[in-house]
RNA sequence: UGACCCAUAGUGUAACGGUAGCACUGCAGUUUUUGGUACUGCCUGUCAAGGUUCGAAUCCUUGUGGGUCAACCA
């Protein structure tokens, strides 16, 4: 009871769109409300989508109204089924599940039509014939008016009988349009008689040959809404300026009072990255990434191939919040997101990066020992996982330095670490090659600090190891930002985003694993233990097994140092 | 140089005329069989100038800065 009223406090705090539910709801008794996620299916989703997603279905559930999944495929000539299902996959895999809700504009087309054709009849829209340069010059710029079409005041009649023709495709793309008859010297350009329809003479993935026209986005959009019930049309804030002309429409094809409100919001932008869809299809097209789901991208798919989890994502959606401020979210919030999620749920494995052989020269040879070690501290009820633990090992190159400097807690000559959930051991002997590398270093070991032993002696590092005998070899792709700029949509005069892609922004290496992880499967997560956080990825093969660095734990060793430097 | 929108720590986001808070980042420390996690502490903020008011981040005016709009794209 109380701990509820406490929550209710916290819960105060809500975001402008909430507020204006909260409102909706209060002077609507018995309402529910009704979003929707109208993705054009022209490409993969991204994480900017993610956004408004978590924003209209999270809503709806919030509020115990609906959300509908729409596409908006007015536009043939860019859309394709792929996009369709890649869209439904991202939408389901965050979580979200819009039941037997799936529209399309394209099931409007009939009822959008009619609705024209009454706009035409009460002279409200007409056929222009001129062309596209002409009616955009026409147009004027903001600061001063536009003038009006020659064809503006054709009579009805001439309207329809064009109309007609256009529709069975007695005209060429490009011949003619049909434009609303608004005003030509509004202030807001989009209420200077917009086009409503174009000539297409393309197949749609849905209605296929049945069109030769083709609804323009401002004019389907809020009539789906309109049509679907939807209370709060929830979008960007690009259409804004756009809102003018949705309401006139929708008051011309209809005299109900509740009609969808319009509520735009800043999208999601997110510093050493890109989000607009086109500069997404580039990098895709041009082969500077291996396809929409590489890891790099900001896309759902490519965030899911990186190891994000659903909820990670859901977090992250939550934590940059809802406002109408132009907005750059730093890339740690995000790998903040995942990093919490996996710190709690991923197992923990062994897995040396850059492996140096280790050899204990006081532990009998051809002896193993299986170890037990927990899966996640954070979590006992994973139980644990056997190791096992032989006279050779791997460990990290940068586990070891032979003149280490002060607060150095790793492994050098004559000093004692412990080898994470097997023994203590202290460096003897170095072995180099030709050029001074390392090659092997030589430890004992001491029996009486195996772990779980109540051995009280303390040493200050621990490092992880691997069994050459027993250890896996695996290919690694570690990943960093695309980038290499905070903000690349925003560059210097004659550059552009591609001249600031990270060169270094995957390095494939091959790794050493421990033998357990052997029947792992794409998709599952695990903690490199000290190193970072990596999930199977789809090309692992039978023979070998490929890891993706989802993002490297938090380092302040390295960071120390680096500042140094 | 038109219309519309926006302005709070480094980055986001609260405070609804009454003590500027939270998260991330950064820094310092405690704990630790992960230099991780957890925990503690610290740094840094109301774009400017006027006005209204006992009292302004909040309301008004002006300015400044940023964004959006001139596809037969969405």
């Amino acid at each position: 009871m109380n701990k509820d009223n406490i929550n209710n406090e916290e819960r105060k705090s809500l975001n402008f769109i909430e507020e204006i539910i909260e409102e909706y709801l209060a002077t609507h008794p018995g309402k529910k409300i009704h979003t929707r996620f109208p993705p054009e299916p022209n490409g993969y989703l991204h994480i900017g989508h993610a956004k408004s997603i978590c924003l209209n279905f999270g809503l709806a559930e919030k509020y115990q109204g609906l959300c509908n999944l729409r596409f908006d495929d007015t536009n043939p000539a860019k859309e394709e089924q792929e996009y369709i299902d890649s869209i439904k996959e991202d939408v389901r895999w965050l979580g979200f599940d819009w039941e037997d809700r799936e529209y399309y504009a394209s099931d409007y087309f009939e009822q959008l039509y009619e609705w024209a054709l009454a706009l035409i009849k009460a002279g409200k829209a007409y056929v222009d014939e001129q062309t596209a340069e002409e009616i955009s010059r026409q147009r004027g710029v903001p600061s001063r008016p536009g003038i009006e079409s020659p064809y503006r005041n054709r009579p009805v009649e001439e309207n329809l009988r064009l109309f007609e023709a256009m529709r069975k495709g007695e005209f060429a793309d490009g011949e003619c349009v049909l434009r609303a008859k608004i005003d030509m010297s509004s202030p807001n350009m989009h209420m200077r008689d917009p086009v409503m329809y174009r000539i297409m003479h393309v197949h749609h993935h849905r209605t296929d040959d049945k069109w030769k026209i083709y609804p323009m986005y401002d004019w389907a959009h809020g009539e789906s809404d309109f049509l679907e019930g939807i209370t709060h049309s929830l979008c960007t804030l690009e259409f804004e300026i756009h809102r003018p002309l949705y309401e006139w429409f929708i008051s011309q094809i209809t005299d109900k009072e509740e009609v969808p409100r319009q509520v735009e919001f800043a999208r999601l932008n997110i510093s050493y990255t890109v989000m607009s869809k086109r500069k997404l299809q580039q990098l895709v097209k041009e082969g500077h990434v291996q396809g929409w789901d590489d890891p790099r991208m900001p896309t759902i798919s490519g965030l899911r191939r990186r190891g994000y989890t659903p909820a990670s994502i859901r977090n992250f959606a939550d934590r940059v919040g809802i406002a109408k401020r132009d907005n750059i979210i730093e890339v740690s919030l995000l790998e903040h997101s995942i990093r919490e999620d996996l710190n709690k749920n991923a197992a923990r494995i062994f897995g040396v990066l850059d492996p140096v052989k280790l050899i204990i020269t006081n532990y009998p040879e051809g002896k193993t020992e299986d170890l037990e070690i927990e899966m996640n501290p954070e979590k006992p009820e994973m139980g644990k996982r056997i190791v096992p633990f032989s006279r050779e090992l791997y460990i990290e190159r940068n586990d070891f330095m032979e003149d280490p400097p002060k607060k150095y807690f790793r492994l050098s000559p004559g000093k004692e670490v412990r080898l994470k959930g097997a023994y203590f051991v202290k460096c003897t002997d170095v072995e180099k090659d030709e050029n001074g590398n390392i090659r092997t270093i030589y430890a004992t070991y001491d029996p009486s600090t195996k772990s779980g032993s109540g051995n009280t002696r303390k040493v200050k590092g621990t490092i992880h190891w691997v069994s050459v005998p027993h250890a896996l070899d695996c290919e690694v792709r570690l990943y960093d930002r695309l980038f290499t700029v905070e903000e690349p949509d925003n560059v210097e005069e004659g550059e552009t985003f591609l001249d600031y892609l990270n060169p270094d922004s995957l390095k494939i290496i091959r790794a050493k694993v421990e033998p357990g992880v052997k029947t792992a499967s794409p998709g599952d997560t695990f903690q490199f233990m000290r190193l970072g956080y990596f999930c199977v990825d789809k090309d692992s093969t039978k023979e070998q097994l490929v890891f993706n660095r989802t993002v490297a734990l938090r380092d302040s060793w390295k960071k120390q140092n680096s500042k140094k430097r």
